[in-house]
DNA sequence: ACCTGAACACCGTTCAAGT
DNA sequence: ACCTGAACACCGTTCAAGT
Protein backbone atom coordinates (compact mmCIF):
# COMPACT_ATOMS: atom_id res chain seq x y z
CA UNK A 1 0.00 0.00 0.00
CA UNK A 2 1.50 3.53 -1.01
CA UNK A 3 3.14 5.87 1.06
CA UNK A 4 1.50 9.28 1.98
CA UNK A 5 3.04 12.35 3.50
CA UNK A 6 -0.14 12.39 5.66
CA UNK A 7 0.53 9.11 6.82
CA UNK A 8 4.47 9.50 7.68
CA UNK A 9 3.68 12.82 9.52
CA UNK A 10 0.77 11.31 11.51
CA UNK A 11 3.11 8.22 12.27
CA UNK A 12 6.16 10.88 13.08
CA UNK A 13 3.68 12.77 15.65
CA UNK A 14 2.28 9.72 17.50
CA UNK A 15 6.18 8.45 17.81
CA UNK A 16 6.47 11.92 18.64
CA UNK A 17 4.17 11.78 21.59
CA UNK A 18 5.05 8.59 22.76
CA UNK A 19 8.67 8.59 23.12
CA UNK A 20 9.93 12.38 22.97
CA UNK A 21 12.05 13.78 19.91
CA UNK A 22 15.10 12.54 20.82
CA UNK A 23 13.46 9.02 19.64
CA UNK A 24 11.96 10.49 16.36
CA UNK A 25 14.52 9.12 14.18
CA UNK A 26 14.48 8.83 10.72
CA UNK A 27 15.02 4.89 10.90
CA UNK A 28 13.31 4.74 13.83
CA UNK A 29 9.80 6.23 11.76
CA UNK A 30 10.65 4.12 8.44
CA UNK A 31 10.43 1.29 11.03
CA UNK A 32 6.49 1.92 12.37
CA UNK A 33 5.95 1.92 8.64
CA UNK A 34 7.28 -1.02 7.51
CA UNK A 35 9.42 0.61 4.89
CA UNK A 36 12.95 0.86 4.25
CA UNK A 37 14.85 4.69 5.91
CA UNK A 38 15.19 5.43 2.45
CA UNK A 39 11.43 5.54 1.16
CA UNK A 40 11.28 8.10 3.65
CA UNK A 41 13.49 10.21 1.29
CA UNK A 42 10.87 9.89 -1.66
CA UNK A 43 8.70 12.24 0.53
CA UNK A 44 10.49 14.58 2.42
CA UNK A 45 14.19 15.89 0.91
CA UNK A 46 15.20 16.05 4.53
CA UNK A 47 14.67 15.29 8.50
CA UNK A 48 14.54 19.05 8.71
CA UNK A 49 11.62 19.22 6.33
CA UNK A 50 9.85 16.03 7.79
CA UNK A 51 10.05 18.06 11.48
CA UNK A 52 8.63 21.47 9.64
CA UNK A 53 5.38 19.24 8.31
CA UNK A 54 5.42 17.84 11.74
CA UNK A 55 5.57 21.07 13.15
CA UNK A 56 2.75 22.26 11.00
CA UNK A 57 0.35 19.71 12.15
CA UNK A 58 0.87 20.41 15.67
CA UNK A 59 0.04 23.98 15.33
CA UNK A 60 -2.96 23.14 13.07
CA UNK A 61 -5.22 24.15 15.71
CA UNK A 62 -4.19 28.18 16.32
CA UNK A 63 -6.27 29.24 13.69
CA UNK A 64 -6.29 33.05 13.87
CA UNK A 65 -7.64 35.25 16.71
CA UNK A 66 -9.77 38.20 16.58
CA UNK A 67 -10.35 41.72 18.34
CA UNK A 68 -8.24 44.42 18.75
CA UNK A 69 -4.67 44.21 18.85
CA UNK A 70 -4.25 43.37 22.48
CA UNK A 71 -6.85 40.73 22.54
CA UNK A 72 -5.41 39.30 19.44
CA UNK A 73 -1.43 38.98 20.77
CA UNK A 74 -2.80 37.60 23.95
CA UNK A 75 -5.28 34.97 21.80
CA UNK A 76 -2.86 33.67 19.27
CA UNK A 77 -0.24 33.62 22.14
CA UNK A 78 -2.49 31.45 24.46
CA UNK A 79 -3.39 29.03 21.62
CA UNK A 80 0.13 28.72 19.90
CA UNK A 81 1.48 27.68 24.03
CA UNK A 82 -1.89 25.34 24.21
CA UNK A 83 -0.83 23.55 20.93
CA UNK A 84 2.82 23.13 21.67
CA UNK A 85 1.77 21.65 25.24
CA UNK A 86 -0.68 18.83 23.74
CA UNK A 87 2.96 16.98 22.54
CA UNK A 88 5.35 16.05 23.90
CA UNK A 89 8.70 17.89 23.61
CA UNK A 90 6.08 20.09 21.09
CA UNK A 91 7.71 23.58 22.08
CA UNK A 92 11.46 22.07 21.73
CA UNK A 93 10.12 20.74 18.38
CA UNK A 94 8.51 24.00 16.95
CA UNK A 95 11.37 26.16 17.87
CA UNK A 96 13.98 24.25 15.77
CA UNK A 97 11.41 24.25 13.21
CA UNK A 98 10.75 28.13 13.34
CA UNK A 99 14.78 28.48 13.45
CA UNK A 100 15.22 26.61 10.32
CA UNK A 101 12.58 28.22 8.29
CA UNK A 102 10.62 24.87 7.78
CA UNK A 103 7.65 25.92 9.42
CA UNK A 104 4.56 27.79 7.28
CA UNK A 105 2.25 27.63 10.34
CA UNK A 106 4.88 29.79 12.59
CA UNK A 107 5.41 32.28 9.42
CA UNK A 108 1.58 32.88 9.82
CA UNK A 109 1.48 33.42 13.33
CA UNK A 110 4.36 35.77 12.83
CA UNK A 111 2.48 37.76 10.14
CA UNK A 112 -0.47 37.77 12.39
CA UNK A 113 1.28 39.33 15.57
CA UNK A 114 3.18 41.62 12.84
CA UNK A 115 -0.23 42.71 11.76
CA UNK A 116 -1.43 43.16 15.50
CA UNK A 117 1.76 45.32 16.25
CA UNK A 118 1.06 47.95 13.33
CA UNK A 119 -2.48 48.20 14.49
CA UNK A 120 -1.06 48.54 18.23
CA UNK A 121 1.40 51.79 16.41
CA UNK A 122 4.48 50.24 15.81
CA UNK A 123 6.15 51.27 12.58
CA UNK A 124 6.24 49.02 9.83
CA UNK A 125 10.08 48.45 10.02
CA UNK A 126 9.39 47.49 13.55
CA UNK A 127 6.31 45.82 13.82
CA UNK A 128 8.17 42.44 12.72
CA UNK A 129 10.82 42.84 15.38
CA UNK A 130 7.96 43.00 18.18
CA UNK A 131 6.49 40.71 16.39
CA UNK A 132 9.38 37.82 16.44
CA UNK A 133 10.18 39.15 20.54
CA UNK A 134 7.09 38.47 21.31
CA UNK A 135 7.31 34.56 19.44
CA UNK A 136 10.92 34.29 21.32
CA UNK A 137 8.90 34.83 24.62
CA UNK A 138 6.36 31.94 24.24
CA UNK A 139 8.66 29.57 22.75
CA UNK A 140 11.17 30.11 25.28
CA UNK A 141 8.43 29.89 28.29
CA UNK A 142 7.21 27.06 26.90
CA UNK A 143 9.90 25.36 26.23
CA UNK A 144 10.94 25.49 29.94
CA UNK A 145 7.60 24.85 31.24
CA UNK A 146 7.54 21.33 29.16
CA UNK A 147 10.64 20.42 30.11
CA UNK A 148 9.69 20.90 33.49
CA UNK A 149 6.60 19.23 33.70
CA UNK A 150 8.13 16.10 31.73
CA UNK A 151 10.70 15.92 34.12
CA UNK A 152 8.24 16.63 36.86
CA UNK A 153 5.73 13.30 35.30
CA UNK A 154 9.07 11.19 34.82
CA UNK A 155 9.93 11.46 38.66
CA UNK A 156 12.52 13.58 39.23
CA UNK A 157 11.81 16.09 42.41
CA UNK A 158 11.51 19.43 40.69
CA UNK A 159 12.25 22.22 42.64
CA UNK A 160 8.65 23.20 43.67
CA UNK A 161 8.82 26.62 43.64
CA UNK A 162 7.47 29.34 41.81
CA UNK A 163 8.19 28.05 38.66
CA UNK A 164 5.89 25.12 38.83
CA UNK A 165 2.72 26.57 40.23
CA UNK A 166 0.65 28.27 38.01
CA UNK A 167 2.46 28.32 34.87
CA UNK A 168 -0.65 30.32 33.25
CA UNK A 169 -0.65 32.70 35.08
CA UNK A 170 3.16 33.25 34.97
CA UNK A 171 2.95 32.81 31.13
CA UNK A 172 0.47 35.82 30.96
CA UNK A 173 2.29 37.99 33.33
CA UNK A 174 5.77 37.67 30.70
CA UNK A 175 3.22 38.01 27.89
CA UNK A 176 2.03 41.52 29.28
CA UNK A 177 5.43 42.60 29.82
CA UNK A 178 5.11 42.10 26.01
CA UNK A 179 2.11 43.77 25.21
CA UNK A 180 3.07 47.13 27.64
CA UNK A 181 5.94 47.28 25.96
CA UNK A 182 4.45 47.78 22.27
CA UNK A 183 1.78 49.75 23.40
CA UNK A 184 4.71 51.87 25.25
CA UNK A 185 6.72 51.84 22.59
CA UNK A 186 3.64 52.49 19.51
CA UNK A 187 3.01 55.81 21.49
CA UNK A 188 7.20 57.25 21.14
CA UNK A 189 6.97 55.61 17.83
CA UNK A 190 4.07 57.41 16.68
CA UNK B 1 50.78 14.12 29.03
CA UNK B 2 47.74 13.89 30.65
CA UNK B 3 44.60 15.77 29.28
CA UNK B 4 42.88 18.71 31.89
CA UNK B 5 39.43 19.82 31.63
CA UNK B 6 40.83 23.69 30.57
CA UNK B 7 42.43 21.76 27.22
CA UNK B 8 39.15 19.98 26.41
CA UNK B 9 36.85 23.22 26.46
CA UNK B 10 39.45 24.32 24.84
CA UNK B 11 39.77 22.24 21.90
CA UNK B 12 36.27 21.94 21.73
CA UNK B 13 35.76 25.64 21.35
CA UNK B 14 38.43 25.69 18.19
CA UNK B 15 36.42 23.00 16.71
CA UNK B 16 32.90 25.07 17.49
CA UNK B 17 35.39 28.13 16.13
CA UNK B 18 36.36 26.42 12.81
CA UNK B 19 33.48 23.59 12.10
CA UNK B 20 30.47 24.41 13.86
CA UNK B 21 28.05 22.70 16.03
CA UNK B 22 27.07 20.28 13.76
CA UNK B 23 30.45 19.10 13.25
CA UNK B 24 31.71 19.73 17.30
CA UNK B 25 31.56 15.54 18.60
CA UNK B 26 33.03 13.63 21.31
CA UNK B 27 34.20 11.26 19.07
CA UNK B 28 36.03 14.44 16.90
CA UNK B 29 37.00 16.11 19.81
CA UNK B 30 38.33 13.00 21.36
CA UNK B 31 40.40 12.92 17.76
CA UNK B 32 41.80 16.16 17.35
CA UNK B 33 43.06 15.58 21.25
CA UNK B 34 44.49 12.41 20.23
CA UNK B 35 43.05 10.25 22.65
CA UNK B 36 40.07 7.71 22.38
CA UNK B 37 36.34 8.80 23.04
CA UNK B 38 36.26 6.96 26.27
CA UNK B 39 39.13 9.14 27.92
CA UNK B 40 36.68 12.33 27.48
CA UNK B 41 34.06 10.38 30.16
CA UNK B 42 36.53 10.59 32.63
CA UNK B 43 36.25 14.10 32.69
CA UNK B 44 32.79 14.67 31.78
CA UNK B 45 29.64 13.17 32.34
CA UNK B 46 28.02 13.15 29.20
CA UNK B 47 28.17 15.59 25.96
CA UNK B 48 25.72 17.85 27.28
CA UNK B 49 28.06 18.85 30.79
CA UNK B 50 30.73 19.20 28.26
CA UNK B 51 28.71 22.15 26.25
CA UNK B 52 27.90 23.29 29.44
CA UNK B 53 31.64 24.11 30.24
CA UNK B 54 32.10 25.35 26.30
CA UNK B 55 29.24 27.76 26.74
CA UNK B 56 30.87 29.02 30.19
CA UNK B 57 33.99 29.57 28.20
CA UNK B 58 32.26 31.19 25.51
CA UNK B 59 30.65 33.90 28.33
CA UNK B 60 33.39 34.51 30.49
CA UNK B 61 33.78 37.57 28.92
CA UNK B 62 30.10 39.15 30.00
CA UNK B 63 30.91 39.77 32.92
CA UNK B 64 28.91 42.54 35.20
CA UNK B 65 26.97 45.76 34.46
CA UNK B 66 26.94 48.58 36.62
CA UNK B 67 24.80 52.32 36.46
CA UNK B 68 20.74 52.10 36.98
CA UNK B 69 18.45 49.35 36.38
CA UNK B 70 17.97 50.28 33.05
CA UNK B 71 22.06 50.43 31.87
CA UNK B 72 22.19 47.16 33.57
CA UNK B 73 20.16 45.18 31.52
CA UNK B 74 21.11 47.28 28.32
CA UNK B 75 24.54 46.70 29.16
CA UNK B 76 24.43 42.71 30.53
CA UNK B 77 22.75 41.92 27.27
CA UNK B 78 24.71 43.84 24.77
CA UNK B 79 27.82 42.03 26.06
CA UNK B 80 25.73 38.73 25.96
CA UNK B 81 24.78 39.35 22.28
CA UNK B 82 28.73 39.89 21.64
CA UNK B 83 29.78 37.16 23.52
CA UNK B 84 27.30 34.95 21.33
CA UNK B 85 28.51 36.23 18.33
CA UNK B 86 32.23 35.64 18.71
CA UNK B 87 31.98 32.31 18.34
CA UNK B 88 29.94 29.94 15.58
CA UNK B 89 26.90 28.94 16.54
CA UNK B 90 27.39 30.59 20.15
CA UNK B 91 24.03 31.27 20.01
CA UNK B 92 22.31 28.08 19.41
CA UNK B 93 25.30 26.03 21.46
CA UNK B 94 24.58 28.85 24.81
CA UNK B 95 20.82 28.12 24.18
CA UNK B 96 21.01 24.61 24.25
CA UNK B 97 23.08 24.16 27.19
CA UNK B 98 21.14 27.16 28.96
CA UNK B 99 17.93 25.25 27.86
CA UNK B 100 19.34 21.70 29.72
CA UNK B 101 20.32 24.09 32.67
CA UNK B 102 23.96 23.21 32.13
CA UNK B 103 25.35 26.42 32.07
CA UNK B 104 26.51 28.51 35.30
CA UNK B 105 27.33 31.70 33.87
CA UNK B 106 24.02 31.99 32.36
CA UNK B 107 22.22 31.66 35.71
CA UNK B 108 24.58 34.66 36.78
CA UNK B 109 23.73 36.80 33.80
CA UNK B 110 20.07 35.52 34.79
CA UNK B 111 20.65 36.86 38.42
CA UNK B 112 21.63 39.93 37.52
CA UNK B 113 19.17 40.53 34.98
CA UNK B 114 16.63 40.02 38.03
CA UNK B 115 18.01 41.69 40.12
CA UNK B 116 17.87 45.07 37.83
CA UNK B 117 14.17 43.95 37.48
CA UNK B 118 13.64 44.30 40.94
CA UNK B 119 15.45 47.83 41.36
CA UNK B 120 12.86 48.34 38.69
CA UNK B 121 10.23 48.03 40.66
CA UNK B 122 8.77 44.36 39.64
CA UNK B 123 7.71 42.26 42.29
CA UNK B 124 10.35 39.35 43.41
CA UNK B 125 7.68 36.85 42.58
CA UNK B 126 7.98 38.09 38.84
CA UNK B 127 11.50 39.47 38.71
CA UNK B 128 12.84 36.35 37.77
CA UNK B 129 10.68 35.90 34.56
CA UNK B 130 11.02 38.98 33.60
CA UNK B 131 14.80 38.11 33.74
CA UNK B 132 14.10 35.16 31.26
CA UNK B 133 11.91 37.09 29.37
CA UNK B 134 14.62 39.09 28.26
CA UNK B 135 17.03 36.30 27.74
CA UNK B 136 14.74 34.49 25.42
CA UNK B 137 15.16 37.77 23.98
CA UNK B 138 18.45 37.72 23.35
CA UNK B 139 19.32 33.89 22.83
CA UNK B 140 16.30 33.98 20.12
CA UNK B 141 17.50 37.39 18.39
CA UNK B 142 20.92 36.26 18.42
CA UNK B 143 20.44 32.87 17.02
CA UNK B 144 18.52 34.33 14.18
CA UNK B 145 21.06 36.72 13.30
CA UNK B 146 24.29 34.43 13.97
CA UNK B 147 21.96 32.10 11.32
CA UNK B 148 21.40 35.04 8.47
CA UNK B 149 24.95 36.21 8.99
CA UNK B 150 26.51 32.41 8.47
CA UNK B 151 24.25 31.80 5.40
CA UNK B 152 25.41 35.08 3.67
CA UNK B 153 28.91 34.30 4.49
CA UNK B 154 28.42 30.95 3.13
CA UNK B 155 27.87 32.49 -0.48
CA UNK B 156 23.72 32.00 -0.01
CA UNK B 157 21.89 35.07 -1.10
CA UNK B 158 19.78 36.07 2.06
CA UNK B 159 16.71 38.06 1.63
CA UNK B 160 18.47 41.17 1.58
CA UNK B 161 16.36 43.22 3.89
CA UNK B 162 15.20 45.32 7.08
CA UNK B 163 16.49 42.65 8.55
CA UNK B 164 20.19 42.36 7.45
CA UNK B 165 21.10 45.86 7.55
CA UNK B 166 21.82 47.36 10.48
CA UNK B 167 20.75 44.40 13.18
CA UNK B 168 22.42 46.20 16.30
CA UNK B 169 20.04 49.13 16.04
CA UNK B 170 17.19 46.47 15.33
CA UNK B 171 18.70 44.69 18.60
CA UNK B 172 18.44 47.50 20.86
CA UNK B 173 14.98 48.65 19.75
CA UNK B 174 13.56 45.01 20.68
CA UNK B 175 15.35 45.27 23.86
CA UNK B 176 13.71 49.00 24.54
CA UNK B 177 10.59 47.04 23.99
CA UNK B 178 11.10 44.76 27.10
CA UNK B 179 12.84 47.57 29.49
CA UNK B 180 9.70 49.79 28.57
CA UNK B 181 7.47 46.72 29.41
CA UNK B 182 8.95 46.57 33.07
CA UNK B 183 9.13 50.04 33.60
CA UNK B 184 5.19 50.07 32.96
CA UNK B 185 4.60 46.29 34.59
CA UNK B 186 6.56 48.02 37.95
CA UNK B 187 4.45 51.10 37.79
CA UNK B 188 1.46 48.63 38.01
CA UNK B 189 2.95 46.16 40.46
CA UNK B 190 3.86 48.64 42.94
C1' DA C 1 43.88 7.98 38.76
C1' DC C 2 43.59 8.06 34.09
C1' DC C 3 43.17 6.03 29.69
C1' DT C 4 42.69 2.28 25.83
C1' DG C 5 40.25 -1.24 23.13
C1' DA C 6 36.45 -2.83 21.80
C1' DA C 7 32.06 -3.24 21.70
C1' DC C 8 26.74 -1.90 21.76
C1' DA C 9 23.19 0.19 19.74
C1' DC C 10 22.28 3.28 17.07
C1' DC C 11 22.22 7.67 13.44
C1' DG C 12 21.10 10.62 8.40
C1' DT C 13 21.65 10.20 3.68
C1' DT C 14 22.54 8.33 -1.03
C1' DC C 15 21.71 5.68 -4.96
C1' DA C 16 21.82 1.76 -8.22
C1' DA C 17 18.57 -1.48 -8.97
C1' DG C 18 14.10 -3.42 -8.87
C1' DT C 19 8.78 -3.30 -9.70
C1' DA D 1 6.55 6.76 -9.72
C1' DC D 2 7.77 4.70 -5.70
C1' DC D 3 10.46 1.73 -2.97
C1' DT D 4 14.30 -1.80 -1.53
C1' DG D 5 19.02 -3.24 -0.47
C1' DA D 6 23.03 -2.07 0.72
C1' DA D 7 26.31 0.74 1.61
C1' DC D 8 28.98 5.18 3.47
C1' DA D 9 30.37 7.71 7.04
C1' DC D 10 29.44 8.60 11.00
C1' DC D 11 27.25 9.06 16.26
C1' DG D 12 27.10 8.84 22.19
C1' DT D 13 28.13 5.90 25.79
C1' DT D 14 29.93 1.96 28.59
C1' DC D 15 33.26 -0.77 30.74
C1' DA D 16 36.67 -4.50 31.46
C1' DA D 17 41.32 -4.28 31.22
C1' DG D 18 45.69 -2.08 31.21
C1' DT D 19 49.36 1.25 33.20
Amino acid sequence: MQLHKRDVVEAATSLLDEYGIADLSMRRLARELDVTPGALYWHFANKQQLLGAVADRILQPVGTAEGDWRARIVGNCARLREALLSHTDGAELVSASFASGQSEAMSAVLAQLSAAATDAGVAPANADLAARTVVYYVLGFTADEQSRMQWDAAGADVVQSVWTENPSARFSFGLQLLVDGIAAHSRADA
